[in-house]
DNA sequence: GACTTATTCAAACATTTGTTTTAAACAGTT
DNA sequence: AACTGTTTAAAACAAATGTTTGAATAAGTC
């Protein structure tokens, strides 16, 4: 167990008055280490150049973290958090129509490839959950992806006039949900295949249009075919 | 460069009448470190685990192969060369309509799911490279991928109304790509998400139909819009 | 100011891993 | 059988990497 855990379980009080050095180098190993884990994946990541890139000594993630795994997890955990970002979570809204909801959805999750300002890694590094899963998967499905899934089930279910665990339903949200995860995995085969591909605000937009235009298209074709019966 | 890279260079004949000794070896690694690098990406999987599974000794890979960078390569090959089964190569027939093409493809990329027997590791390892592309990625894309997904787009084209190259039609094809991409990517995922979806052959067959209505429900749609005009 | 505690740092450790080496086993040829 | 070239095997190497250690520094408390 890491020198401070220890600390913070026999010592009373954390986090010293003054004293918030620690719980700066903390947020900056986090935000390093999100950068590289997301960039080489976990195994290829490397503790000295998490430190370097967060002018911390190597011993630091031991000291803060226990060990390698204890600062992934927290990285995934914080990643997941910043996930649920405000547009998503308006997104959620129940009060919105069932269109607007999936609209939504697809919006604040496509926008969030352009804005690669701060929380690029976050995405990147789910995705590398997803395809090479750790122990830590299980949490960011149940807490990151299970409530959008669950709440794009119902909209779905809304439109095309059946229940949301009916098969049609579900495998209508696997085809939106692959439709924009697709521009995160696969943005550096994309960058070859398409050149011509810009990313700018107002093109991540129009992708956003196309993919709520292109699964609506379906839906709603299934749901009139419904109401006829 | 490795000891038999040199060989085949000096001596004229490659491959002495029998002894297909070291070709067995050289199958015996490229399948083994299939599986391995499918299974934990190029920079996690080791050398030692490749030949142990291999049945070859440690040195066996940098004799064959050079280093590793050579043997992911030479895999790489073989699973750009095996993604091309006669399925999808029928597939891409210049003859069939569009939307037989479209449902073809999406067929036979997904039918790929459940023979997990043999060619299981084919798609993953694209799929890794995918996201986290080394040096080999540009002639995976180039060689592998491009051919699909110009022939998709000539199909999408006709059947929306539009030159292959709108930008509706490249969105249209990335949206394709990624539904059926995303059973690949995600598996792990999905199977916590949804446990009771089974990868039987009739369940995949469901799937891949379901992935052809969906997209050309919007397909067909913007190109009755177009007829109109 | 002495004492205790928390944090940082440089160095070292132990293990893993890609690679090389050197020799032995094998196969074909004369 | 002797020779030649090819393949395999065991051991060793060198670099990288997660982790630990022990001293030095800072910070708070009496």
């Amino acid at each position: 167990m890491s020198q401070r855990a220890l600390t913070e379980i026999v010592s009373s009080r954390r986090r010293p008055t003054s004293a918030n050095a620690p719980e700066l180098t903390r947020n900056k190993l986090i935000e390093a280490a999100g950068h590289v884990f997301a960039e080489r994946g976990y195994r290829s990541a490397t503790i000295r150049e998490i430190c370097r890139r967060a002018g911390a000594n190597v011993a630091a993630v031991n000291y803060t973290f226990g060990d390698k795994m204890g600062l992934y997890t927290e990285v995934l955990r914080q990643s997941v958090r910043m996930a649920q970002n405000p547009e998503m979570t308006a997104a959620l809204d129940e009060s919105l129509s069932p269109e607007d909801t999936i609209r939504g959805v697809i919006r604040a999750r496509v926008r969030s490839l352009c804005q690669q300002a701060q929380s690029d890694w976050h995405l990147r590094l789910v995705m590398h959950e997803f395809s090479y899963p750790t122990s830590a998967m299980a949490r960011v499905v149940d807490e990151g992806i299970r409530p959008v899934y669950e709440r794009m089930r119902i909209a779905v279910g809304k439109i095309v006039g059946l229940p949301a665990d009916h098969e049609i339903t579900r495998l209508s949200v696997n085809s939106i949900v692959g439709q924009f995860l697709f521009y995160t995995f696969s943005r550096p085969v994309l960058a070859r295949l398409q050149p011509e591909l810009k990313l700018t605000p107002d093109q991540v937009d129009r992708i956003a249009d196309h993919i709520a235009d292109f699964s609506l298209a379906y839906l709603k074709k299934v749901g009139q075919g419904k109401s006829h019966e």
